[in-house]
DNA sequence: TGTTCATATTTGCCTTGGCGAATACGATTT
DNA sequence: AAATCGTATTCGCCAAGGCAAATATGAACA
């Protein structure tokens, strides 16, 4: 019944909209505060949820942590992203952080801040 | 954010049992005590929970409910269904429903009890 | 070395929902 | 009318997990 951890992650709006994002590339904290504009605590508190649950990895480069979802996917997580990228176009929170994630990839081609593009930078461009 | 609803209700075990099993056949909740192994208020409240979130619907002869799952299925069920085809080969717990409602069901075709197939009955014949 | 920056975790509070035991209810049978 | 049967609901209790606010941590820069 390991799946059930699975629909535990995917039962939370943040959660789903997290993994999205996700599908599309990996993310460091920050680009999701940009994305989501939700405060960083509740971000943190969420994306170790899902990394308690196998759902995503983290790797750190300085200080800043990169998530992404965990490979090889846990079973059904594929079957779920495919289903989510059919409701997205529907669903308005959906298309504003597709649209916001697609702003900021058009200035800089990462998912993780850097020294010169920094988190006070990106939640500036982010408007 | 409909799906969050759905999630809902796929992250608890015996819901995912009541499912499982209902993606067979409809069946009334007699049926569900004798192949669950479980106390009858605990099912009642599932499937009241199932109600509630649209997944199941529920019809009433004589002193029996047969609850059946709602059609149209709601977005996202036919994918996980389809995932708990596939897993359930794999786990002990949905091996062993199916088969008790196989023996179940060659007996009697039928997912609901009758006057002459009552609950007792039904409850004896599951050993 | 001290400060700042990015992120994580703790604290206190509240809601949801799980459970068993008991009880209620409506349909049927006696 | 009373008893029985199938099912639903209520009650009291408990754990998981949501949130905001505050605080901790560790890397990097001054």
């Amino acid at each position: 019944m390991h799946v059930l951890r699975l629909y535990d992650c995917l039962c939370d709006a943040t959660r789903l909209r997290v993994i999205h994002l996700l599908a599309q590339r990996p993310l460091c904290v920050c680009h999701f505060e940009a994305v989501l504009r939700l405060p960083q605590a509740k971000i943190s508190r969420h994306l170790a949820y899902l990394r308690r649950n196998g759902l995503v990895t983290c790797t750190q480069t300085g200080p800043w942590r990169t998530y992404a979802l965990a490979s090889p996917a846990p079973t059904g997580l594929a079957a779920n992203l495919a289903c989510l990228q059919d409701l997205a176009p529907g669903e308005p929170v959906f298309r504003r952080d597709r649209e916001r994630l697609a702003r900021l990839a058009a200035k800089f081609d990462c998912g993780c801040a850097t020294p010169e593009v920094t988190r006070r930078k990106l939640l500036r461009l982010s408007r």
